[in-house]
RNA sequence: GCGCGUGUAGCUCAAUUGGAUAGAGCAUCGGCCUUCGAAGCCGAGGGUUGGGGGUUCGAGUCCCUCCACGCGUGCCA
């Protein structure tokens, strides 16, 4: 791949330097990376300027000494030494066609991941008797992605939807439903969720109390369920509080109804969860409950071991380098939301054994992970029982913003549902679909509307999606529908648009060239090569960084090549009989890799569109 | 107050982790459908990278300082 050119590269420029410094060739660096631009070369080699000087030799003649003694081995066509002591380098059409064939024969050139221990990530974020809103879209896409493309290197993954589905806000909804005799059997999300509001507002006694929480944003439930925030209301609350003791000793008939919330809720969910197409389902489940009868022995462990002490009748973990205490047991017993995700984190690396545990959540969580983390560390859990090192990272996005660049709203000010809002998506995408169709030319018109509306929602969803994972994640975005579905330029449709026209230039051209020479005559065909051969090394990036816009980035690069090869090189229509198999087979390849790195985005590839 | 984050073209965003002349997409302007899908291609203009200092062969990137905006900050989740 081009990894196997790229380090062997760089292993003949260690050789090299080593034997200009007399000293050990493993332990240069000659930083080798791709060359930003044709005219310095295919890839450079920054090494020079550093090592010249630390050795106090002149980088130039250190440059020019080492391209005196290198051995390529062959892959080298020119290199020469530019600038302060850049040394540019072209390989030759060999070396490429070669690792295309090698690519093109085998896993795109993708190497799995030996590694054994699963993968945590942490998404999505359900509340029990609330619909998923824009706060749970970018958690549960950019979760999904996580998942998708550890997979794609082999890795076991569990996707844990840590759902909010205990405590006292679920307790109070469940005890105003009852108190009103309501058939929970035939419960509506949108009814449960009145009742869900009902019960916040009759246990808050004060208006300020009320209007601090309105102007709260929603997301995940780890950090919106604020609005339980008062002082008063005690005897709402204290009905509650009875009610919630009742569930936590396992009170059949409660524990009944409770469990109709949750299936109320996560019926829902689902049908969100499969619009947006994403691999959640009730097998993802594991919420706070689950670690309900936990949370009394995660606090002691902490005790036992001398990492937590008691401030004014509460629990308190402390760090050294900073004020701010980690509270995990409050003074009047009860447990607290830290304490939950302390003892999911010991599940996730003492039970699961996963030595990576992503957290997909909102960047204003910042605080309370650093805390937990730290929290883990201290009692040993930043490692496996087989000792391996664990990952903890959080991964903090930022906020969708309306066009007023505040919280996403509707314009009554509630929340923006994510339903709504990928119907609003589906239904343009749908709309541009049949209007293209119209076109006698187009490779859709004869198509039903049942088929063209699967494709239009490929493309609506397709379109939030790449808008959402294309640009720096802990940036708040500006969620703009109209330029997202414009369907021009760095947009998921573009992308999708180019891999259709591959499929229908396969399907006339008589299907697929698996063993055709590559021929790289024309400048175009050579970059769209060259850009085909980084796909591992680009995913490689992207997993190490859990950046998903380094991958939408580099295959909107990939795309615009091929869009550029298609315009100027004549594939069907090409000169002769050789020319037309590589070409084909080179779209082809192009083909696989957007497809494959589109659904590692979680974004479908129609065939026609 | 303290902590964290963000600031790049009119707008939305990149920049290979310190590399060469800061790049794309929208929008604007000019070309290309009588050859494989024009959701496309080719080209043009547009910048004091919030300001100021510093580190070095080299800084959007690292350090200091100031400014603007956002978020967080002990018994909520």
């Amino acid at each position: 791949m081009s990894i196997a050119i790229k380090s062997n590269i760089k292993e003949s420029l260690q050789r090299a330097f080593g034997v200009v410094l007399e000293m050990p060739w493993e332990s240069v660096d000659p930083v080798v990376k791709k060359s930003q631009s044709p005219e310095h070369g295919d890839f450079q080699a920054n090494g020079a300027m550093g090592l010249g000087k630390r050795n106090k030799l002149s980088p130039i003649d250190l440059a020019k000494r080492v391209l005196e003694v290198v051995d390529w081995g062959g892959v080298v066509d020119s290199a020469k030494v530019a600038g302060p002591g850049f040394i540019n380098i072209k390989i030759t059409n060999e070396a490429i066609i070669e690792q295309l064939d090698e690519m093109s024969l085998g896993d795109l050139g993708v190497e799995p991941d030996p590694d054994s221990h699963p993968v945590v990530i942490d998404l999505c974020g359900v509340n029990v008797a609330k619909q998923l809103h824009v706060g749970h879209l970018r958690s549960t896409i950019i979760g999904d992605t996580l998942a998708r493309l550890h997979e794609r290197f082999g890795r076991r993954v569990f996707r844990e939807n840590h759902l909010g589905d205990w405590g006292l806000p679920i307790a109070m909804v469940l005890e105003r439903l009852l108190s009103q005799n309501i058939n929970l059997d035939t419960l509506s999300l949108d009814e449960l969720n009145v009742a869900y509001k009902e019960a916040q507002l009759q246990a808050r006694d004060d208006v300020r109390g009320l209007r601090s929480a309105e102007k709260l944003q929603s997301g995940p439930h780890r950090f919106v369920e604020l609005e339980e925030q008062n002082s008063g209301a005690i005897d709402a609350q204290g009905k509650a509080k009875l009610v919630l003791n009742a569930l936590q000793h396992g009170d059949s008939d409660l524990l009944n109804g409770w469990q109709k919330l949750i299936d109320c809720t996560m019926k829902s969910v689902f049908e969100s969860l499969d619009l947006l197409h994403v691999k959640i389902g009730p097998e993802h489940s594991r919420g706070e409950s689950f670690y309900g009868d936990l949370l009394g022995g995660v606090v002691s462990e902490f005790q036992e071991n001398g990492l937590a002490e008691e401030d004014g009748g509460a629990i308190v973990i402390r760090f050294k380098n900073r004020e701010r205490p980690m509270l995990i047991k409050k003074s009047d017993g009860g447990f607290l939301y830290a304490t939950t995700d302390l003892a999911a984190i010991r599940f996730r690396t003492q039970e699961l054994c996963a030595d990576t545990v992503i957290y997909v959540v909102d960047a204003r969580q910042r605080d309370h992970f650093k805390d937990l983390f730290d929290a883990a560390r201290l009692i040993g859990w930043d490692k496996t029982p087989d000792g391996k090192d664990v990952d903890l990272v959080h991964i903090p996005f930022g906020s969708v913003l309306g066009d007023d660049k505040k919280p996403l709203k509707t314009r009554s000010g509630s929340n923006v549902t994510l339903q709504s809002l990928l119907e609003e998506a589906i239904k343009k995408g749908t709309d541009e679909v049949i209007k293209r169709s119209q076109n006698p030319k187009s490779p859709t018109h004869n198509m039903d509307e049942d088929a063209l509306s699967a494709i239009g929602r490929q493309i609506g969803i397709g379109a939030i999606k790449y808008a959402d994972l294309s640009s720096d994640l802990v940036r708040d975005y500006v969620f703009d529908m109209d330029r997202m579905v414009a369907f021009e330029g760095n947009t998921g449709p573009y992308i999708q648009y180019a891999a259709a026209r591959i499929s229908s230039l396969l399907q006339k051209g008589g299907g697929k060239q698996k063993e055709a020479p590559f021929v790289l005559g024309e400048p175009q065909e050579r970059l769209l090569a060259l850009q085909l051969l980084q796909y591992d090394s680009v995913l490689v990036d992207t997993v190490k960084n859990l950046e998903p816009h380094r991958l939408c980035t580099w295959l909107f690069e990939l795309t615009e090549m091929f869009s550029s090869f298609y315009q100027s090189c004549p594939v069907l229509k090409a000169d002769n009989p050789i020319l037309i198999n590589s070409r084909l087979r080179i779209a082809e390849l192009t083909g696989r890799v957007i497809t494959d790195g589109l659904d590692v985005l979680g974004i479908e590839t129609p065939e026609q569109m």
